[in-house]
DNA sequence: CGTGATTTGACACCGGTTACCAAAGGGGCA
DNA sequence: TGCCCCTTTGGTAACCGGTGTCAAATCACG
């Protein structure tokens, strides 16, 4: 009788009735709930008993089904990431690290690419975290900047946790680089090579993440005794197209700078293409550089100068944060928060001609 | 009582309780079943009953909790995306393209990336698949290729869609596109601005998308009339780097092409990395197309001239057809499942000098 | 009033979890 | 030594929120 239960449930071959937890009481002895506690390793259990059910798990193949665990526990096994990133090498890179930490785990990545501007965005975004009981978000910048989403997790049950620059959240909910200082290297860098014409393209207004590029930036600027024009601080929204734009504007400019601080290499690439299109060579008559470090810095010619971003260690880091909070609250709280930026030398840096 | 109830299932501040199925029908004064069938769509159902149940859903907001269907129907309302495409933007664009066709639906989309040469992927993907019990899955290139991963879905009674270049599998299975034809319009396009030196970097032997193209190619220089030295065909493996090395190859040839087709845009981004690093000029010194259409195409500089893979309506369409095969099978069916490829022109083309 | 078609409901079930209770074993105390 | 209380261990039943089955109720019609 237990063979054959067992070989009804183990091995038939037509759509593999899988093995469930009644089957493994059944055939260990004990009941649904025994079974249960060793599941979720409860510490209220007798040592032999354990050992005899997880024989039979073993045996069985069995493993417990998701979606009865989710509807018991209110609560699915799927992590969310949210995000209205523009850089597909960023995102996919984010995808990476999440997934890495994931691994092995009963949890899976769900995406959820939003539109910032839209109006409903907030709507959508409750709908779905409210019907998928999600366990967890991510919010990836720059939408993780915005409180009111990470309010809405609160309010909905869901944990989440924020990549961003900092002082965003509190560390459990943060995972954060130091992009200030990362970017005043870079200044002070072309300041090095004796650049005094140096223009910057920031993110979008009202995005901490610009803000704190732009305060690095000019913070290396005022440390060299250079006076900033005005117009050198120029607006991008991180896409390739309005790096050209404002490369335009910029290189428009009497006298134009000589070096360009482009805050992502999207927008780098643009400032190369759009010099290029002018007749002007990267970095003889123009030195630029890019931050993320994504894989268009080292593909473009020449390869950029820029910022590594250490985006997937974040990534995978957040997602630990994430899922320890489930198991191991220590554990999740020793993930570091914190990571570091730093310069990348390639080609896209010069001295200013004579 | 009524009231009472009405109160607290729908506005409740605290951890808002929300609605079952249950509320609704002691609300409308039903069964379980009957709201049931309303949500369902069942057509065994007085139009008033069915009226008076939807007030009441309209009214309380509710919506069906995923996870209990889930369980009841021992299917999930996920949808998979298994890739080891290694170029980003394919992959985002793929995901965006699914996520069009399911915007509105209940379904999620949650992705698997796998190592195609891990000798573990076909366990990976059968534990996937046979855990989260998913509605269907999206196969990409270059593993959507592979018959086995195929054969696994099936054996697990998992919906799949293949995306391909064709002859892939029944219509219903696949979604592809004239990868052939347009890989000829291409080359025919060198030939006529006056290219007979001209080279082929293909994807990495053994897969079907790589031999259509190359099939397309060898089209045109045939009909063409031109001898193809052995070695003007040269291996890569999409990425930018085997891009570089393939043209270097190429380059060190005598007599070296005068125009390259790359199977895909990172390749040809290398390749003009390549020529840049050598002292060429694109397209003055070496004409470059490339495949795809990705950001990098016309990102690069010069702009490429490259071959247009419809890969977000592909992916839609897909999607489409994934889904639709729960509901309506008619429209699945009708979902197309062929694709036009079609040459773009932009700067990275001129005629060979004399 | 019988008959068949249409609507509806009662109830078990999907595969886990928690709440609660009962039995077994161990130690303290009279 | 015997009694009782407490801890450990395991079982039962209810529940999470839907769905399938099948029978009952309703209705039109000959």
């Amino acid at each position: 009788m237990a063979l054959a239960e067992q070989g009804k449930a183990s091995s038939t071959a037509k759509r593999a009735a899988k093995p469930t937890i009644n089957d493994v009481a059944r055939l260990a002895g004990v009941s649904k709930k025994t079974v249960s506690r060793v599941i979720n390793r409860s510490t209220l259990l007798n040592s032999e008993t354990r050992e005899r059910v997880e024989r039979v798990i073993a045996e069985l193949g069995y493993v417990p089904n998701p979606q009865a665990r989710a509807l018991a526990l209110r609560r699915n096994f799927l992590i969310g990431l949210i995000h209205d990133n523009p850089n597909a090498q960023t995102v996919l890179n984010v995808q990476q690290g999440i997934l890495e930490a994931l691994q092995g785990t009963e949890f899976e990545l769900v995406v959820r690419p939003v539109d910032r501007r839209s109006p409903l965005m907030l709507e959508d975004v409750r709908a779905f975290l409210s019907r998928q009981r999600l366990f967890g978000v991510l919010l990836l910048p720059p939408i993780s900047e915005n409180d009111v989403l990470a309010d809405l997790c609160d309010e909905l049950g869901c944990r989440y946790v924020r990549m961003g620059s900092a002082e965003l959240d509190d560390p459990e909910h943060l995972v954060a680089s130091n992009d200030r200082e990362a970017v005043r290297e870079a200044t002070t860098y072309l300041v090095d090579q004796g650049h005094r014409l140096i223009a910057l393209i920031e993110g979008p207004r009202g995005f901490r993440s610009a803000a704190e590029r732009r305060a690095g930036f000019e913070q290396a600027i005022e440390a060299a005794g250079i006076e900033l024009p005005r117009n050198f601080i120029a607006e991008g929204n991180y896409t390739f197209e309005s790096g050209i734009e404002a490369a335009n504007r910029l290189l428009d400019l009497g006298p134009p700078p000589t070096a360009i601080f482009a805050s992502n290499d999207e927008m780098a690439a643009g400032v190369v293409h759009a010099a290029n299109q002018r007749g002007l060579s990267v970095p003889e008559n123009l030195s630029v550089i890019g931050f993320d470090d994504t894989a268009i810095a080292a593909h473009i010619w020449p390869p950029l100068t820029t910022v590594r971003w250490p985006i997937i260690p974040m990534a995978r880091s957040a997602a630990l944060k994430l899922v320890g909070n489930a198991s191991d609250r220590a554990r999740a709280a020793a993930e570091p928060s914190f990571f570091l930026s730093s310069l990348v030398r390639r080609a896209s840096v010069a001295p200013p001609r004579p």
